[in-house]
DNA sequence: GCGCTCATATGATGATCATCATATATCAAT
DNA sequence: ATTGATATATGATGATCATCATATGAGCGC
């Protein structure tokens, strides 16, 4: 009976179904937000119908739970990828560039989900805040990581503060209705955030 | 036919109906967001019930984008009010103080709705966004204008920053769900926008 | 090739919601 | 007090949604 609860052997089709909705999630909560992604826009996207639904989550709250960190891990992919591809001195810069890049503002879809969730975040679940704050949590990491002059005692600070920055920045630049201003955002805080002369 | 139209006389009862289902929805909107707020939820607030909506308002979305402007106006008036009752120097900062307030943190239904509706902004009715844009440039402006050592060319990217810094650092210490890291979020922002030897 | 198992589809249920048509109640002026 | 106008209430409609019970179908071992 514990088969399918041990199973780490192979994927099965169930198993693969499974990602597959969590992945299509993961995009809609960032393209629609949480109240605004329902069960069957999701399993249509899939190319399924919506009563298996059940089949694979005990709710929608709980497929909420997975697509919320699925989307968290992904950006984090991103940003470290990223980081990894610049020369190390570079790497800060060249996240916080991705970052607050025009494109990053234009596709939410496939962005970074506390810029896209943050305001409905306090609102949902536990599951999806635990899940929102650990992804936080490490895309803070990732920045003081990559700080650079890492003798400096306060890294961890400026780390904070860099990071509400660019999650500001972003919501502000998609939030306005102006194109100067939201390029006027962007580049303010990229001047702020990575000074030309490092 | 147009005395309503150009009435500027004396509040008629239907305008004051209107203006309390207004106020009810500007705090609605920044507790529950904007597609989790319903007309019959509001009526009921104000002690009405949903049928007489239609009087008052052409659609939901009407409504919704009236209610973001109070929103935004009553928000404006908090960090106006806290910057003139502070002496000159110290206004920027304690206005600064006022928004990463704990308290603020708390009470997201009278507080900023750019932090409390930041990310659900993108997806909503042009009316809706043209209000949060003139809100955020009031709000940026504010800042600048009691940004000290005037002098300085670039006051308005400064301002531009710090009201990203304040944004994001708001919705940030509301979405975590980890205390400690909330008030960390707050004070080092806070440091970092009004360093105490100011 | 056959039957069994499990994933997915069909369809139903009850709840919630925006919108509107119509009925009732309230207020101002007389 | 009575009438007329207008604000609000009642109730209905159609749409959308999460959830679930049951039916179908595809793939696997024999």
């Amino acid at each position: 009976m514990s088969a399918a609860t041990a199973g780490r052997t192979a994927p099965s089709r169930k198993q693969v179904t499974h990602e597959r909705i969590v992945g299509a999630a993961a995009r809609a909560i960032r393209r629609s937000g949480y109240d605004g992604t329902g069960v069957a826009d999701i399993m249509q996207k899939v190319g399924l119908t919506h009563g298996g639904f059940y089949a694979h989550f005990a709710s929608r709250e709980a497929m909420l739970a997975e697509a919320a960190d699925r989307a968290g891990a992904e950006s984090l992919a991103t940003l470290t990828r990223v980081a990894a591809a610049a020369p190390p001195q570079e790497a800060l810069g060249a996240m916080i560039r991705a970052y607050l890049s025009k494109e990053h503002v234009a596709d939410a879809e496939t962005g970074c989900p506390v810029a896209a969730l943050g305001s409905e975040t306090p609102r949902q679940t536990s599951r999806v805040r635990r899940a929102a704050t650990r992804r936080i949590k490490e895309m803070i990491d990732v920045v003081a990581r990559y700080w650079p002059d890492h003798g400096e005692p306060r890294v961890y600070e400026h780390a904070l503060v860099t990071v509400a920055t660019m999650v500001g920045t972003l919501v502000l630049a998609r939030a306005v209705d102006d194109p100067k201003l939201s390029k006027a955002l962007r580049e303010a805080s990229l001047k702020h955030c990575d000074p030309p002369g490092t």
